[in-house]
RNA sequence: AGUCUCGUAGCUCAGGUGGUUAGAGCGUUACACUGAUAAUGUAAAGGUCCCCAGUUCGAGUCUGGGCGGGACUACCA
């Protein structure tokens, strides 16, 4: 943007056009070489704080529009708290560890998880690691410059150095003392193949779920006969089964309970168990019999039942709900081994239990699935774990005839050999004892254990059953759920407080906070904090063998002691290799593996090889961003709880929550006072953006091609930030056309004539002075109401309502009303009173405007009010006053509303008309109902008049008798009292006549009949509008009306013409670009019409296009041809010297 | 599968506590304006307010049930 009089520095500055992204390279140019951002902290008050936690990115990914959105929302609340005198310092930080690094690199070289170690060494791949992670800081530090992200990127928190980790130490050995901290045991995807845990990360990659055949079994549960059992043993029945249904019959061994649904309704029926050809007494849900037995079982003699029969006879016996089998114990399907750890073999309760799927009735193993150990742990009952951690049956598993014990319990986790000698071992087994001659086939162990059922009589029915089922996608192989040891936050203990605090949250949207959030805080389970990976905060906890004795380390200085202890033992050297180059113990594998403790009782202590989920890292950022709680006991005080934090919702069950588990655990405290959750960001069709779909939009393009302030400013007017948002390049464009450009104008309109008059406020101080108009005091009423709006906006979070109130006081009010009203007062004559007054309020709108979206649009804002105030100051060091409410005339406002709305119709009619607005019309008629409405027209007479070019506006009222009303009812008022009657009032209404309605207002009350029944109108339970005027052109909108009296008569002609040829002169001034305070002198040949129009509005028509004189002569060459109205013109327009 | 959320014009979005003719901007079409001019204005066309039922004198708005999109959590016999 070149400035066209920079030749003049003490005037406005003024361009030939708008390009923010000019203006981006410029203002941050300024930004840096003055240090604005330090000044916006450093000249705020420390007593007066507002505290923002920044969510650390990760830097090993680049970052994209999404990032944008929300450091916007970020950025915008601290500047705006910046502009109310708050000191707002904003700690940068990057999170550093955590499996996508870990993947990341295992990509790059080519290896696997169970390479770690084995073909890199342990500290190689961290090192590499630590370089990775920070790959693309570059490029987010340049991002976060461009789009005007102000952070301290100087002195950020980085969550692998040593002092944060020891930070996390200090913080878990709080939560260990606070006994909050345990090791436990859950059930957790497991790869065997592998040999390790996945993570959920790793079971939601592309492929991992996969639709498998697997062979399910319906089997048989033998029912103990007892006091509770009883009523399920009729007819003299000795054996009475509950029905089981499972797709993993190898969890069958380690069966310990069934579940039951406590209000579903079970049947025992009669039947025959169709391998055995046995009558048996079976117990499932009601609704499934019909998945088990067809209709013409139920009334089949059992007599005629033979082997094989496809019909099955049965008989319901009785029903009875799932309470009534609560207790109810069984025999042990598979007796291998015994439990130890609890109760076995009885019927429970779940919640999860459904009639959907199987028989109503769920088998139980708690080391092999989620619910069934949640169950077990409710319940006290105890566990099998029957498989170990290679995936294969346990000894214990010793089976007289089938080869189970020691076999896997996936044959998927065979190689091809292996199978065929399993195969050929099977063949050898099963032909020794008798069960199967010649076996065709190599038999799973789920197919063994069915096979086993079905002879032992357990077995009810058998089928293959396709399901989605997880892989390992390393591997390719299955999955299993196995148990698993890990180290626990105890977030269930504090969960009353976890809501309750919750609750004194500020969420937007609220939902978030409430639903989602509140949801997730009811269903809490305690928090897994291990991890079996390399890159990450170790675990600090050091354990003996025989795990007697555990030792929880909170701090550098305690485990230098600790070493010293050990060396002092004899368990340690001191040379062992767990220190950086620093001299420092590095707090990451391999080196703090390398040390070895001794407990109180002399033991070697080894670390737990676990690492702590990197959500504990950005979670305990409020306290570790400052080394609290080793050092820094003031500087964490003073700033906690957050003010304000904000991310994406993707960070609810995130970022969101391990910073609260942690604030409410260590110190019982919210913190984060305010957070806003913004949603997610689409591709213009809806799409996920994703580099394979190529509808990714390129922040640095976007923010280059059309500038920062475009970019931050439609993403926050296009729709509330936590609404998932469709971001389309077009609507960027239209932002800056429509929002930015007007501003623009309006600011350049300003510029020229301030310039022409040398104007320049007279103070700093924000008040207009000179003569105000009308016109003047609405505008600052407006600006007042703006400023007032826009501040609670902000304060309570709703950028998007700010945004959009500015846009329409920038369009409507300030650039389509009163600039376009007041353009004459700027340009006309010398400087005035008048002209002062215009002056100062549009730069005092000016100037507000520019503070107002400064939080949004930081650098436009800042170009705005350079240009005004001067090259040396900023927006962004401006306090923002607080609106004047003896300013705001809402009365005026609603004047000036009345005029627009009238303008507007007039206009219309104009426009259908085919009368352009510079043919001067004789009057405009207004129907008024009463002296009020008459009197705000009054007011605002003279805006409408110059606006629709009119000589003058006559109002009739009633007594005039050319206007036709109509009544209609008010129905928020009437509907109370009416209710039920409000059709047949309606109906009243609509045959009042004018005499009616006359009578009505003049008695100030109207009784009306209603079914013989009288109703008494009062004047404020119906609306009187006037309708139309007949005979005469009119237009209606929300009750106003207008008519226009559009016969011209030859003095209007003239005025017409007059104007006509004023605005072609002025077109001709241009195109041959005279400045605009050139005088110049007119020829016109010869024309009847024109000659009198110039006889009656020479002194008009000279004023306006300063012309020195207009002379019409006789011939004339060099002419240009302008039309006015019907008459084609030869004119010259010449300079005068 | 559960939880939350969204569904209004071709597109992007407004529509406190229910009030009868549902709005704006963009886009389209037509026209106008012209000392802010690569700006601006006016108007027209464009809607089963996702569907169904209910409450009510009256439902885009409240209730229930569906359908569809999205997010999160889970993956379960």
């Amino acid at each position: 943007m070149v400035r066209k009089n920079a030749q003049q520095p003490d005037l406005y500055p003024e361009y030939d056009q708008l390009h923010l992204p000019t203006i981006d390279r410029e203002i941050l140019a300024w930004w840096d070489a003055n240090g604005i951002f330090e000044k916006s902290v450093s000249s705020r008050p420390e007593s007066k704080r507002f505290v923002f936690y920044e969510g650390p990115p990760s830097a090993n990914g680049m970052p994209g529009i999404h990032h944008v959105m929300s450091r916007t929302i970020k950025d915008l609340f601290c500047r705006f708290k910046t502009l109310q005198g708050y000191r707002v310092e904003r700690k940068a930080g990057w999170d550093t560890h955590g499996l996508p690094v870990e993947l990341g690199v295992e990509k790059q070289l080519g290896i696997r998880k169970s390479d770690i170690g084995v073909k890199i060494p342990v500290a190689e791949f961290n090192r590499l690691c630590r370089e990775d992670v920070m790959r693309y800081t570059h490029v987010w530090n340049e991002l976060t410059r461009l789009m005007g992200y102000w952070v301290d990127m100087d002195n950020p928190y980085v969550t692998y150095e040593n002092a944060y980790i020891e930070s996390l130490w200090a913080l878990i050995r709080m939560l260990y003392d606070k006994g909050l901290l345990y090791e436990g045991y859950t059930i957790q995807p497991y790869s065997p193949a592998a040999g390790t845990g996945l993570s959920s990360h790793e079971l939601n990659q592309p492929g991992c779920y996969r639709n498998v055949k697997d062979v399910s079994a319906v089997a048989m549960f033998r029912i103990k006969r007892d006091e509770r059992s009883q009523f399920l043993f009729v007819d003299n029945a000795d054996a009475v089964y509950f029905l089981a249904w499972t797709t993993t019959p190898w969890t069958l061994p380690s069966n310990t309970a069934l579940a039951v649904g406590k209000d579903i309704t079970y049947s025992l029926v009669k039947t025959y168990n169709v391998y055995t050809h046995q009558i048996v007494y079976v117990v499932l849900a009601q609704e499934l019999m019909q998945r088990y037995f067809t209709d013409e079982g139920a009334t089949m003699p059992f007599d005629e039942y033979k082997k094989g029969d496809k019909k099955v006879p049965y008989r319901e016996v009785l029903t009875c709900k799932g309470a009534a089998l609560e207790g109810i114990r069984y025999d042990q399907l598979l007796p291998y081994a015994q439990p130890k750890d609890g109760d076995a073999f009885k019927v429970v309760t779940g919640d999860f239990v459904t009639t959907t799927d199987g028989t109503g009735i769920v088998h139980i193993a708690p080391s092999f699935g989620a619910d069934d150990f949640k169950t077990a742990k409710q319940h006290g009952l105890g566990s099998l774990t029957l498989v170990d951690k290679q995936g294969k049956f346990t000894e214990e598993v010793n089976d007289p005839v089938f080869p189970l014990q020691g076999r896997y319990v996936k044959d998927a986790y065979y190689t091809e050999a292996e199978k065929q000698a399993e195969f050929e071992t099977q063949k050898r087994i099963l032909k020794e004892k008798n069960i199967i001659a010649d076996l065709r086939s190599f038999m799973s162990v789920d197919d063994l254990i069915v096979l086993k059922l079905k002879l032992e009589g357990k077995l009810f029915l058998t089928e293959k059953y396709e399901h989605n089922y997880p892989h390992c996608w390393r591997t390719d192989k299955p999955v299993i759920y196995y148990p698993l040891n890990s180290w626990f936050v105890r977030t269930t203990a504090i969960k009353d407080r976890l809501i309750a605090l919750n609750k004194t949250i500020r969420w937007k949207p609220p939902h978030t906070g409430e639903g989602r959030f509140g949801q997730w805080l009811e269903n809490l389970v305690d928090w897994n904090l291990s991890r079996s990976r390399f890159w990450g905060t170790p675990l600090p906890i050091w354990k003996t063998e025989d795990g007697s004795e555990v030792k929880c380390i909170g701090s550098l200085k305690e485990l230098e002691d600790e070493i010293h202890k050990a060396i002092r033992a004899g368990l340690m050297t001191g040379s062992e290799n767990y220190r950086n180059e620093k001299g420092e113990i590095e707090l990451h594998k391999p080196y703090v593996d390398a040390i070895v403790l001794v407990s109180a009782k002399g033991q070697k202590m080894y670390r737990v090889p676990d690492l702590i989920d990197v959500w504990f890292d950005s979670g305990a950022m409020p306290y570790a961003q400052w080394h609290y709680p080793i050092t820094n006991e003031d500087v964490f005080r003073q700033n906690f709880p957050a003010d304000f934090i904000a991310e994406g919702v993707d960070q609810t069950r995130g970022w969101f929550f391990t910073l609260h588990v942690l604030a409410v655990a260590l110190f019982d405290s919210i913190a984060f006072k305010n957070v806003v959750s913004n949603g997610l960001l689409l591709d213009k069709n809806g799409n996920k953006m994703s580099k394979r779909l190529g509808n990714v939009i390129d922040p640095f393009d976007t923010i280059r091609n059309h500038g920062a302030d475009a970019t931050r400013w439609y993403l926050i007017r296009n729709s509330d930030p936590w609404e998932n948002m469709k971001f389309d390049i077009n609507g960027l464009q239209e932002v800056v056309r429509s929002f930015f450009g007007t501003l623009y104008n309006t600011y350049s309109f300003f510029a020229l004539y301030a310039n022409i008059d040398h104007w320049k406020p007279a103070s700093d101080k924000l008040t207009a002075k000179g003569q105000l108009q009308e016109l003047d005091l609405w505008i600052i009423s407006r600006l007042h109401t703006l400023l007032q709006e826009v501040t609670e906006y902000y304060d309570q979070y709703e950028p998007t309502r700010a945004a959009r109130a500015i846009e329409k006081f920038v369009d409507e009010d300030l650039s389509n009303w009163y600039v376009r009203l007041n353009r004459r007062r700027f340009w006309k004559g010398e400087m005035s009173e008048d002209k002062e007054a215009a002056y100062s309020t549009l730069y005092e709108c000016l100037i507000t405007v520019a503070q107002l979206i400064s939080p949004i649009a930081p650098f436009f804002a800042e170009w705005l009010y350079k240009n005004l105030k001067g090259p040396g100051i900023s927006v962004h060091l401006s306090y923002l006053r607080v609106a004047d409410t003896k300013l705001i005339n809402k009365e005026l406002e609603e004047r000036m509303e009345l005029a627009q709305r009238a303008c507007s119709l007039i206009l219309s009619l104009r426009k259908k008309e085919k009368i352009k607005v510079r043919q001067p019309l004789s009057r405009a008629l207004i129907p008024v109902l009463n002296e009020r409405q008459k009197n705000l027209y009054r007011s605002v007479e003279a805006y409408i008049i110059s606006e629709v070019n009119v000589k003058k506006i006559e109002y009739v009222d009633d007594t005039s008798g050319i206007i036709r009303k109509k009544v209609k009812p008010n129905f928020k008022e009437l509907g109370k009292r009416a209710g039920p009657k409000m059709k047949a009032i309606q109906q009243a209404l609509a045959n009042f006549t004018d005499a009616d309605i006359r009578r009505f207002e003049q008695q100030g009350s109207y009784t009306l009949q209603l079914n013989g029944e009288p109703f008494e109108l009062q004047p404020h339970e119906v609306e009187i509008l006037t309708e139309d005027i007949p005979g005469w052109l009119v237009a209606t909108e929300g009750g106003i009306t207008v008519a226009l009296d559009i016969t011209l008569n030859d003095e209007l002609r003239h005025e017409g013409n007059a104007r006509e040829f004023v605005n072609k002169v002025q077109n001709l001034r241009k195109d041959k670009d005279f400045q605009v305070l050139d005088r110049i002198k007119v020829s016109v040949l010869k024309n009847e019409t024109f000659a009198r129009t110039l006889a009656a509005h020479q002194q008009y028509i000279a004023n306006e296009i300063l012309a020195r004189e207009i002379v019409l002569v006789d011939q004339l060459s060099d002419y240009d041809e302008v039309e006015m109205n019907d008459e084609i013109l030869k004119v010259k327009v010449e300079r005068c010297s």
